[in-house]
DNA sequence: TTCCTTAACTAACGCTGTTAGTTTCTAGGA
DNA sequence: TCCTAGAAACTAACAGCGTTAGTTAAGGAA
């Protein structure tokens, strides 16, 4: 087959594909000819369309990010605003877990991403933050939602206690956690969360003073 | 040549010579076949002391973690020493950043890890934070100090003002930013840990009320 | 109609992690 | 002291990887 008379090819329809191979079987199992062959097509053709495989994985980055919802920020106050993001950023992320080790490659260039600081950011600015402090608030909040999204912390532990009581003494019964690590996890983000943003209204409290 | 006198591999070498590739080149320089050359040996010899490559990796990474000081952990009180031990920890990052990325792919069941885990939960735990709170303090400590460690935010910014000027209306002077990435990335994390402990101190606070 | 671009193809390159099978040296036990 | 088991190096090879070069035919524009 040469030059088909409708494109086999598009890359929307490439980045669903590769998306859906990348959340059943891992970044790994994603190479050129695997995703290729369920697109009914030889590898080299994907070269039409991207110049190299990091834009595929790029573009499903950037596909994934822009899916989250930013409508609560310069809406709601600053402080519910910030607690909804950072869980719809988080959700996002865990939908698409295998996505989130590639995510953490580099800084993030995509245009999604810029949108969402540029989103972060405005609302922080408009709330009355200083726009220094803003920046880096937008940080801070991703470092945390981004490592609670790629670090299952719960995840780390195997169920058999034989493992820790020697060693750890202090994690006898970390053994346990092997069962429940999803709510151990949302737990723990759930904390962090209120404690970050309690900890900044608190600040921004002084700055008003 | 076949197996020398005195044996010209062991697991602490291989480690050595690694990681000074990953720091100098990036994870994807390190192949077992370059591996081999920089230790004057065929790349199927490293197999007599690691099982895969990813063991190799896993080894720098717990080389890493384990470099980490825990001494202020029960030691201090526990806001301060949380402090310290979250820098000391996103230092330990920041000395390897290439290895970053693999640090993030799946949970981390390295011995330095579990070792680092049980001194952060044994430290909260003996200052009266009830276990299941302590479990979830570490495991947000983590995935702020991860965060930080990987996701350089203000690395995601070009200098170059027209990129942002027309899509991105609050992202005006982002382009700044680039010149400055370590300074904002620094400061970032110290706001952000700050209002963490900050948030946490409050609800200690609260439950010994 | 002519011509350029597009999107598919086949063939191939050098690289990757890893395995199989071989050789030789070392260490431990009889 | 000899024998044996295992360790640690080797060579050769495999299948798979991302990517490039060059080819072909269809579509769209002039």
């Amino acid at each position: 087959m040469v030059r088909p008379r409708t494109p086999l090819l598009n890359r929307d329809r490439i980045v669903e594909v590769a998306t859906a191979i990348v959340d059943a079987e891992g970044l790994d199992a994603l190479s050129t000819r695997r995703l290729a062959r369920e697109l009914g097509v030889q590898a080299p053709s994907l070269y039409n369309h991207f110049a190299t495989k990091e834009e595929i994985v790029d573009a499903i980055g950037d596909a994934i990010v822009a899916g989250v919802d930013l409508s609560m920020l310069g809406r709601d106050p600053w402080p519910a605003a910030l607690r909804a993001w950072a869980r719809a950023y988080r959700a996002a992320f865990r939908a698409h877990p295998n996505v989130v080790p590639f995510l953490a490659r580099g800084p993030a260039r995509r245009p999604a991403s810029l949108r969402l600081a540029d989103a972060v950011y405005g609302a922080l600015v408009d709330a009355g933050w200083p726009p220094a402090q803003a920046t880096r608030i937008g940080a801070a909040m991703r470092y945390f939602v981004a490592g609670s999204a790629l670090g299952s912390f719960a995840l780390g532990f195997v169920d058999d206690p034989s493992l820790y009581a020697a060693d750890y003494p202090h994690l006898r019964d970390a053994h346990r956690l092997a069962g429940r690590h999803a709510q151990v996890d949302d737990s723990a983000f759930e904390l962090g969360l209120d404690a970050l943003v309690d900890g900044l209204e608190r600040r921004f409290a002084e700055l008003e003073r």
